[in-house]
RNA sequence: GCCGCCGUAGCUCAGGGGUAGAGCACUCCAUUGGUAAUGGAGAGGCCGACAGUUCGAAUCUGUCCGGCGGCACCA
């Protein structure tokens, strides 16, 4: 006999032998019906696993959070069926969960096409009608290769390979169908349901690697209910809606055009947003005692090559030859042998040139230095994308000089004054991540492992919870990644700290201790909001267009009703300017009804309408965006209220 | 950079081997109307670029460019 325990703290017996699905059926025939899968030690496990004495079981029912993974798992599984049922001559590679869904690559000489999907789809219906039962088998890898062999799988071999010696060799069978895999899975295909949907065909490099050959992958998506499907795609089209890029257009933010691919052209509107960005990281910056430099946008290869980015970064960066382009019909346009300058990919080595000048006392330290650097870097055509990435960024940059003891006191500055920031732009869920280490690196392992540990007890000691990114890091030192969630829950990386031994020691950064010797600085490269460009995008986004007041880039229009109130408009307006605001005036031979819709949909923030009433009592009639009704409020209580509204969040008392 | 899809007016899109259509936006005219679209008229396009097939290409084929979705890379 075994004794099994229970959540609640009780416990039964049973025969040896006796799996998961005798357990439950042994408590009540309804919890069995519902029961999809168990926790067995707090494990996820099939429920067809054997109990061991002393095991602890949870039941899994396929409406838990717990069970939305195995849907989606196994949604792949009954996928990857229908698709070699359909095309038998198809490779499955592997087909695992993520967020929101599961995919699953294949192997296949013709891609697949939309059409493709909603065959997959009616297939997919059918195997889980059939409800054939998970069963799992372990196999020898000399079996599972020889059987995968022969079906023509040469891509399971290799992942047959890559299982750990001393593992199970798993197999998964759905009725004739069966995969390599970790599992686990529910009872049998009907416990996916038919709250599915495949969403979008992608190529994707095998394991990831972009020398191997491209497999066709197939995205889905799976929930326990039509409901949740349902939410789900309507959230879809809502993040859709937020799209920056469209907003941007119909908001008349910025464009891009093919001539300057990855470099924004702000219109004034945007430029708005972008100015108040600006001055307000600008007054932050000042009062956090950086001090603001700027630097070269172009400097010699030989400074990149000195710092090490030109061995390191050079397939990101522009080079610019320093030479007049030839003027004659036919003749190369460059010799090719001109001293070669580049556009700067990063702001630190110029930062480093103007920390040389002069001598450093141990007294200067630490020297913050902050720039809104323009960087230039030649990313990836397929990689670029609307203002998220692009090929020319500004930077809210700065670089702290300063003696190692001090990474600390500056690691927790640092995070504090992030930490005001994002809350002033409205966000408050961050997660810090610390990239450790990359392949490609400048420095011995022995800096890094001081760099890394620094880095690491500067964190822990300001008592924030972090996780560690393994091979994140910057080439030149490790790296702290702020990450923030926005209004629709997804996450950006914005602000970045960064800890570097090896640029200082390369550019002979030095300064003069007190005992006169000389010493070389520490240097903390450090971000905030990222790239303005990036970050308007996420704020744009994030609330919409629907920019907080002190944001927006129009925060007022003034709409008359009739031409008689014009008069007294054009005095509202002028008084809204002098005051700071940014007013527009609509005196328009148009309806109300009519200028409200246009402004609404510009989505500026408040609309003073001034009719023939409000002219005569000194009122104007308040309507707030999104709001149903409107106000009527003295002409001066409204401007005030708008003004307090309008303060940056630092200048307010 | 790689894979797939797409490219017709400022925007959203229809059409399709015989040299183009709608709605919105724009311009003009009338309307002075109380809180998310007043009515009418007009103007606007080498159908992404270049080759090829054809008597004839915006339409078919190819190449390139660009956009979008992924991948790889990354702020």
């Amino acid at each position: 006999m075994i004794t099994v325990k229970f959540p609640d703290g009780a416990t039964r017996e049973y025969g040896v032998g006796t799996t998961g699905t005798t357990v439950v059926e042994s408590i009540s025939k309804s919890l069995a019906k519902k029961t999809v899968a168990m926790r067995r030690n707090g494990e996820l496990s099939d429920l067809s696993d054997i109990m061991e004495d002393g095991d602890a079981i949870e039941f899994v029912l396929r409406d838990d959070e717990a069970a939305l993974e195995l849907i989606r798992h196994d949604a792949a599984h009954v996928m990857a069926e229908a698709v070699q049922e359909l095309w038998p001559d198809t490779q499955v590679t592997i087909g695992p969960v993520i967020e929101n869904g599961f995919y699953y690559d294949f192997s296949r000489a013709e891609p697949f096409s939309m059409d493709d999907l909603k065959a997959i789809e009616k297939r997919m219906g059918q195997i889980i009608q059939r409800g054939a039962a998970f069963t799992r088998e372990v196999w020898s890898r000399e079996e599972a290769k020889r059987v995968f062999k022969a079906k023509g799988e040469d891509c399971k071999i290799e992942l047959i390979d890559a299982v750990k010696e001393g593992e199970d060799l798993k197999i998964y069978k759905q009725g004739q169908w069966f995969d390599v895999c970790r599992g686990p899975h529910m009872r049998t295909t009907r416990d996916v349901g038919q709250a599915f949907k495949l969403t979008k065909v992608a190529g994707a490099y095998w394991r990831g690697d972009s020398n191997n050959p491209v497999l066709s992958r197939i995205y889905g998506t799976a929930w326990a209910n039509k409901e949740q499907l349902a939410d789900y795609l309507h959230m879809v089209e809502e993040a859709e809606k937020r799209d920056h890029r469209k907003l941007g257009r119909e908001m008349e933010l910025f464009h891009l055009q093919e001539e300057a691919q990855g470099s924004v052209f702000w219109h004034p509107k945007g430029f708005v947003i972008y100015n108040a960005m600006e001055q307000y990281i600008r007054r932050k910056v000042n009062a956090a005692d950086y001090k603001e430099i700027k630097t070269p946008q172009i400097m010699d290869v030989k400074m990149w090559e000195k710092s090490g980015h030109w061995a390191k970064f050079r397939d990101n960066m522009f080079v610019v030859p320093d030479e007049t382009p030839s003027m004659e019909e036919g003749a190369p346009l460059l010799s090719g042998d001109a001293k070669l300058m580049a556009l700067k990919p990063m702001n630190c080595p110029a930062h480093v040139q103007v920390f040389n000048q002069g001598i450093k006392s141990y007294r200067d330290l630490p020297l913050r230095y902050a720039e809104f650097g323009c960087c230039h870097r030649n990313e990836a055509h397929g990689a670029l994308h609307g203002l998220m990435r692009v090929r020319q960024m500004t930077q809210d940059d700065g670089h702290i000089f300063c003696r190692e003891d001090q990474v600390q006191s500056e690691t927790e500055a640092f995070c504090d004054l992030l930490d005001s920031i994002y809350s002033d732009f409205g966000f408050s869920d961050v997660k810090i991540l610390l990239a450790t280490r990359p392949d490609v690196r400048a420095g011995s392992d022995e800096v890094w492992d001081r760099a890394e540990g620094g880095l690491g007890d500067a964190l822990r000691a300001t008592g924030r919870e972090f996780e560690v990114a393994q091979g994140e890091g910057a080439f030149y030192g490790p790296k702290l990644e702020f990450h923030l969630k926005d209004a629709i829950g997804r996450s950006w990386q914005c602000g970045t700290l960064q800890l570097d031994f090896v640029t200082p020691e390369r550019l002979e950064a030095s300064y003069v201790a007190e005992d006169s010797s000389r010493q070389r600085p520490v240097m903390m490269h450090r971000a905030i909001l990222g790239t303005l460009e990036r970050f308007i995008g996420i704020l744009i986004e994030n609330h919409a267009g629907r920019m907080p007041m002190w944001l927006a880039p129009v925060q007022c229009v003034v709409a008359t009703i009739v031409s008689d109130a014009d008069e007294v408009a054009s005095e509202i307006v002028a008084r809204m300017k002098a005051a700071g605001l940014r007013v527009e005036a609509d005196f328009r031979n148009e309806k109300i009804n009519y200028k409200v819709r246009e402004h609404s949909v510009a989505k500026v923030p408040a609309i003073f309408v001034v009719g023939k009433r409000e002219a005569e009592e000194g009122t104007v009639s308040v309507r707030r965006l999104g709001a149903q009704g409107q106000t009527v409020v003295p002409v001066e209580e409204a401007i005030m209220a708008l003004l307090e509204e309008a303060t940056p969040p630092d200048l307010r008392d």
